[in-house]
RNA sequence: GUGGCGGUAGCUCAGCUGGUAGAGCCCCGGGUUGUGGUCCCGGUGGUCGUGGGUUCGAAUCCCAUCCGCCACCCCA
């Protein structure tokens, strides 16, 4: 028996309803908000990666999908979705389009994670990019859009935790006086500190042990820490939030796994904020990173939403959504197959939903699976006439040459 | 990558300390009925995740492996 690759998953026709609804909204919202579908390819060199998360990320560092192609190239599946999309800007010279570029895709990632629910080693994101503008209202406006997103769908129960992070101006006098004051408090780090130190000094902030926890409170804070421009950056987003009524919490100590986050930083926790997979969106600004890969300097914002813990956040919301249903269920009752086939044809080309049984039912059979089909008619076809038989209505006979019109809406 | 728990019918599960596999739902047929719902009768469907081992005999015990879930790790 072969099965799905580990981490990978099916989403079968009985999840397309809820998966259907997800992404037909954010392209409704994307488009209401002026953004643009872009699509890129699910595999890039391995550097662009390598050079815009940081080598010292966890994607670089364990999670990518890497692989050489015949030819000795070597690619990456795309772990993330914000480095793609700018090196499609710079390679096409979108740069020379009027700023920003407001885009976004609906695209797969692939990460060799340890799978468990809402963790996949291949799942769905919506990323959505702002680029080219420095503006903090374009900051507001990707988060206002995915909080959006969330309203819309019926979502209630989630946090937006929101912090700045500096840019290259403060963020390394900021880390030499963290640096000063770990020094100073090497006893209290227990070896997942120290190690956490070593790859990325501000990661420190996300260790649980309590005692290691306890003692950083009175570390500096990045966010204590801004320059005159970074702080008055992130007053100017929280402002134009306020103006969205965007609810949003402070969070200090919330570091991205990203190297090429530059200034604002976010993440959206979902309603089952006690699992590890409660992340459902998250992002921040990017200002050097599309000079990294060779563009000219060029400020930029997005994010991205993961659309599995998206669907599971909406169920246990208690949000479903519907199947599509059948206009019209064509049984029949001792009339020619073809007799079927036609009128099928005919429906079909007038826009009517139709179909028939493929499984050699019995009248019975036929008309349970007219009633599961979900259609509001059925035409049961005898040798000589033909009965409508509409939900909720009484039979009716029909001739054949009037069930179209009675049939369709 | 580390640790813990778990895999029996398409689905949800039962199967006690080893004795050759069951229920409900689903699906198909039939009876009843207002030709579809209800109710009733019958039927299809299982390499017990996989591979080894112990045993006269393994779904049950042991080992390995795959997959899932949980906690780390990290994130969408």
């Amino acid at each position: 028996m072969i099965e799905a690759p580990r981490g990978t998953h099916d989403v079968l026709p009985s999840d397309q309803p809820l998966w259907q609804r997800v992404t037909a909204e954010m392209e409704r919202l994307c488009a209401l908000y002026g953004y643009r579908r872009i699509q890129t390819p699910v595999f890039e060199a391995v550097e662009l990666f390598q050079r815009t998360s940081g080598e010292g990320s966890d994607i670089v560092q364990k999670e990518m999908y890497v692989f050489e192609d015949r030819g000795g190239r070597r690619f990456a599946l795309r772990p993330e979705g914000t480095a793609p999309i700018c090196r499609a800007y710079v390679e096409h010279g979108l740069h020379r389009e009027p700023q920003p570029v407001k885009l976004y895709t609906l695209a797969t990632m692939y990460r060799y994670d340890k799978p468990q629910r809402g963790r996949y080693r291949e799942h769905w994101q919506l990323s959505v990019e702002s680029i080219g503008s420095a503006d903090p209202a374009t900051d507001a406006e990707v988060i206002h859009l995915y909080d959006t997103l969330l309203r819309t769908l019926g979502v209630r129960r989630y946090e937006l935790q929101l912090n700045s992070i500096g840019d290259r101006e403060c963020r390394p006098a900021y880390l030499e006086r963290l640096n000063a004051w770990l020094d100073g408090h090497a006893d209290v780090l227990d070896a997942e500190a120290r190690r956490k130190r070593e790859t990325s000094p501000l990661r420190v902030f996300d260790v649980k042990t309590p005692s290691v926890r306890a003692a950083l409170a009175d570390a500096p804070k990045i966010g204590e820490a801004l320059c005159d421009a970074c702080a008055e950056h992130f007053a100017q987003v929280r402002a134009y939030l306020d103006a969205y009524g965007v609810r949003y919490t402070i969070a200090p100590t919330l570091v991205r796994g990203l190297d090429y986050y530059t200034r604002t930083t976010w993440e959206f926790v979902g309603p089952d904020a006690s699992t590890q997979a409660s992340t459902i969106s998250a992002g921040g600004r990017y200002d050097g990173l599309i000079e990294e890969i060779g563009g000219p300097p060029t400020p930029g914002v997005g994010f991205g939403a993961g659309i599995e813990r998206l669907v599971l956040s909406l169920q246990l919301e208690g949000i479903g959504a519907e199947a599509p249903a059948l206009d019209v269920f064509v049984a029949l009752d001792g009339a020619p197959r073809e007799d079927a086939l036609r009128l099928l044809a005919e429906l079909r080309a007038a826009g009517v939903a139709a179909d028939t049984d493929y499984a050699g039912r019995s009248l019975r059979g036929q008309l349970t699976q007219a009633q599961r089909s979900g259609a509001r008619d059925t035409i049961i076809l005898r040798p000589d006439t033909a009965v409508l038989r509409r939900r909720g209505e009484r039979d009716i006979e029909v001739a054949r040459s009037e069930i179209l019109e009675r049939v369709a809406r």
